[in-house]
RNA sequence: CGGGGUGUAGCGUAGCCCGGUAUCGCGCCACAUUUGGGAUGUGGAGGUCGUAGGUUCGAAUCCUGCCACCCCGACCA
């Protein structure tokens, strides 16, 4: 492993990609725009995974998995939503490879094996979905259905980057059906809330809970709601969404229900979604020019303790009192790792487990076998201090605890540093390239405006905020009298 | 899809202009000494120079095609 990784101040870009490579969260893969995602990198999705599983499952949800494939007819169902992806969709067109006749040892595409109808490679799951849907539901008693599929995408994009733009990407889709608007409503909403509960709670990352303005909605939604988090450089990052599909899906594949009174009508739907682009986020949100921080409720290992020692005997009493206190935290549910690797040194473990974002170290050697004292040093603030050995058991998890909140709270020090409110659009210009981060700025609600601001300075409007306060105002651009501000940025 | 760039050992690279069988660092393997912040020494292994063709006595180097990846734009979770 070599020295150093590049500063944040300097190229925060390649910083974020070598940091992601070197950290072996993921790389490159040999098809384009696809990465491998490696297993540090992936321990950490799967403890996401775990903890948005069990929320989804806390508010109704079962899992369930529909194909990868959809027959081009399904797919064009909804136009809108079929529109929106056209742009970027693998599609499948034959079902065979055989030996070339030209070209010895080679395989190519055997043009009698032609499908008839073309496969769409699902760029999300609403049409292969609703169609099944049609067959699930008849009466009000099928309702609320409540769904929710984890399974790998494809959208077919031209410029990628590990975590936060692949080809093919992880992600859960929810999609549930309601008998009534207001229930849909409601649970876009609900849904909504778990995703910022689980930014803020586990991922550590504040974020805006907002709406998409119409520009920037689902094709196929009538209304999208977002959570927004802000990256270190000062470019926002939606972290999740949650759609409002009203009738339009069940109209488009004909899903209706009877109700109590026994008349027909169209189901109301929603479609939820996170995806391994929350990895980005996490790297993006807090890790600094020694690696990643990881906050301790989504790291793989917790504490990570490394022996310091001269020979074997004394190693040897190291591990006799280390693994003694490993057994009492890991009852206690942290994960640990005690690293008496004999091939690396002391110095290059702590640049190591640093580089990959272990909260909490304890180093233990011959003077603390002395003092029954250990070194403890936590990864978000670097500090280091002695402790007694024997209260580790107990000041640990505390600790995690704080640094859990310490970083969130360094987060959220940051948006608001990096948040600021303007009036003119001289200054809205100024402060996206002086102070990069939020504006927050009034907005006359047209797309128009939107979309030339969009093209003078690349910022564009992340969302309206669902707890903006309403303040009288004019558009910054237009005049035009504004009821609410809204948050602009420069987005990933 | 437009503009730019790069392909040489696991990784990062020199050599290319001016043709003569490949340089250096990291990593890897062995042994020894080491171990409180990325160890040191000695020895060693590892290369169809992206790929296909052409020019030449001879190609990493010159010419042509192709492929891949990266960066910058337009598009997007």
């Amino acid at each position: 492993m070599s020295k150093g990784l590049p500063k944040r101040s300097e190229d925060y870009s390649l910083w974020y990609n070598e940091l992601v490579k070197r950290a072996g969260l993921a790389e490159n893969s040999a098809v384009r725009g696809c990465m491998v995602i490696k297993p540090y990198g992936y321990a950490i999705w799967e403890k996401m995974q775990r903890v948005l599983d069990d929320m989804f499952k806390a508010t109704g949800h079962s899992n369930a998995y529909f194909p990868l494939f959809v027959p081009k007819s399904l797919f064009e169902a909804e136009e809108q939503n079929a529109e929106g992806f056209a742009k970027e969709c693998a599609v499948v067109t034959h079902y065979r490879l055989q030996t070339d006749p030209d070209k010895p040892g080679k395989l190519r595409v055997d043009p009698n094996a032609r499908l008839e109808e073309e496969l769409i490679v699902r760029p999300t799951s609403e049409a292969i979905i609703w169609n099944t849907y049609k067959g699930w539901i008849q009466s009000y008693r099928d309702l609320p259905l409540l769904i929710n599929q984890w399974a790998n995408v494809v959208r077919w994009e031209m410029r990628t980057r590990l975590f936060l733009r692949t080809a093919e990407f992880l992600w859960q889709e929810g999609h549930t059906a309601h008998a009534t608007s207001k229930e849909a409503v409601e649970e876009t909403e609900r849904m909504l809330h778990v995703y910022a509960d689980f930014a803020e709670n586990f991922l550590a990352l504040p974020v805006i809970r907002g709406k998409k303005t119409p520009n920037e909605r689902f094709a196929g939604a009538l209304d999208t709601y977002c959570i927004e988090g802000l990256m270190q450089d000062g470019k926002a990052l939606q972290a999740g969404t949650s759609h409002f599909l009203g009738q339009n899906f069940a109209q488009a594949f004909d899903v209706k229900f009877a109700t109590r009174e026994g008349v027909l009508e169209h189901v109301w739907g929603t479609s939820w979604g996170v995806s391994t682009r929350l990895m980005g986020a996490l790297v993006m949100a807090h890790s600094d020019d020694e690696g990643l921080v990881l906050p301790p409720k989504l790291a793989p290992i917790q504490v990570v303790i490394v022996p310091i020692y001269k020979g074997e005997e004394q190693l040897a009493q190291i591990s006799e009192k280390v693994l003694a206190l490993k057994k009492q935290l890991e009852a206690k549910g942290i994960s640990v790792k005690y690293d008496d690797r004999d091939t690396e040194r002391p110095g290059f473990k702590f640049a190591e487990w640093e580089l990959k974002g272990v909260p909490v170290r304890i180093a233990i050697g011959g003077r603390d076998l002395e003092n029954g004292t250990a070194e403890v040093a936590r990864r978000d603030t670097k500090e280091k201090s002695s402790q007694q050995f024997d209260e580790l058991v107990n000041l640990v998890p505390a600790l995690l605890d704080e640094i859990q909140e310490n970083v969130f709270q360094k987060a959220l020090a940051f948006r608001e540093a990096n948040t600021t409110k303007v009036d003119s659009y001289e200054e809205f210009k100024r402060i996206l390239d002086e102070k990069p981060g939020f504006v927050l700025a009034h907005w006359d609600g047209t797309p128009e405006t939107e979309e030339r601001i969009k093209e003078e300075t690349k910022a564009t409007i992340r969302c309206i905020a669902l707890d903006s306060p309403e303040e009288d105002g004019v558009d910054m651009v237009t005049g035009q009298p504004s009821k609410r501000r809204v948050y602009f940025a420069r987005a990933y």
